[in-house]
DNA sequence: ATCTAATCGTTTGACGTTAAACGATCTGCT
DNA sequence: AGCAGATCGTTTAACGTCAAACGATTAGAT
């Protein structure tokens, strides 16, 4: 076995992993959008509406946090959404930098809406991996935490964790 | 609060599942977006100078299939990368409508140039992970493949694979 | 009170991404 | 020969994404 540099098995391990991680990431995100774009959403326009609707109005770069995105950003998908007439910006009076992002009644008739199917669609789309092989990728996908940022965008899965009573030890 | 969804321990799982595989594609691609920037690459240009560096000359077409990408992506991409002068676009004779995009020896250099340095990248974003975890991260991953994404993109991992006589395979 | 530094949201510029429409070209069928 | 349909690359419109620069506002230090 003629090695030609140090660290060849392990550089084509993790080159490996990587492009298979990436790839199944690329895989999962093109079925949702392909579910979302038909109800009219984005990815991150869903990722906005939902996270306002299980944690109650934000400030734009609160969401951004949550959504690990950039504040710029935030101000165009909010901008869309509102367009729309699904959020309100409502300007903060005690601090006058905030901006509250508030859904509206019909931005959360709409939310409502579509988390069912979106459930629905990540199931289906995991459904290619075991139970195990579910918990494991879990697992293995949080061993690149950002150790301090711990709990960011998860408010699907903690809430999910608090009806589950035995998922997650 | 708003309620829950019934069958919630499978759907728990995929969400969680789901929401992390997510997460650590994008960390590592932030990763790796980082470790580009500075050489003046995009993840997509270096893509496409890597699989002309493995592969030779290739059509639009395939370059597009082998990064999973659209057609019309791919003319900006390369429209950029020509920009650069690291590659150049050839007219096919027998069929006009192909064109072959070849890697200039300008843009042979710098593919040549940055490759270690990315290698060097992704081993150190993938060591949070033993290699017992990558491993398995690959097999996981590649559940989601199988039925249309079968080979495309695997440059890197084939290549990498003939270094070392018959390891991961 | 004032000056400085930090924070927030916006804007801009550059790139990526897709889908859809389009012109050029090739192939197959008649 | 000629026409219909497929294939290839380009263009466009719409959205996402980031970094950087910017104005407004607030908090801290002097």
């Amino acid at each position: 076995m003629p090695t030609h540099y140090k660290g060849s098995a392990k550089a084509v391990r993790a080159l490996n992993a990587h492009i298979n991680l990436e790839r199944a990431a690329n895989t999962v995100a093109a079925q949702l959008t392909a579910q979302l774009d038909p109800q009219g959403l984005t990815i991150s326009q869903f990722g906005t509406l939902e996270v306002l609707y299980h944690l109650g109005p934000l400030c734009q770069n609160e969401i951004a946090q949550k959504l690990l995105r950039s504040g710029g950003n935030m101000t165009l998908v909010i901008n869309n959404l509102e367009k729309q007439g699904w959020v309100r910006r409502v300007r903060q009076g005690d601090d006058r930098r905030l901006i509250r992002v508030h859904l509206t009644p019909k931005g959360r008739r709409e939310i409502a809406r579509v988390i069912p199917g979106h459930v629905k669609a990540v199931v289906k789309t995991m459904s290619p991996l075991t139970a195990r092989d579910q918990e494991d990728l879990r697992r293995i996908c949080r061993k690149f935490g950002r150790g301090s940022t711990t709990n960011s965008r998860n408010t699907f899965s903690e809430r999910g964790n608090k009806h589950d009573s035995n998922s997650t030890k």
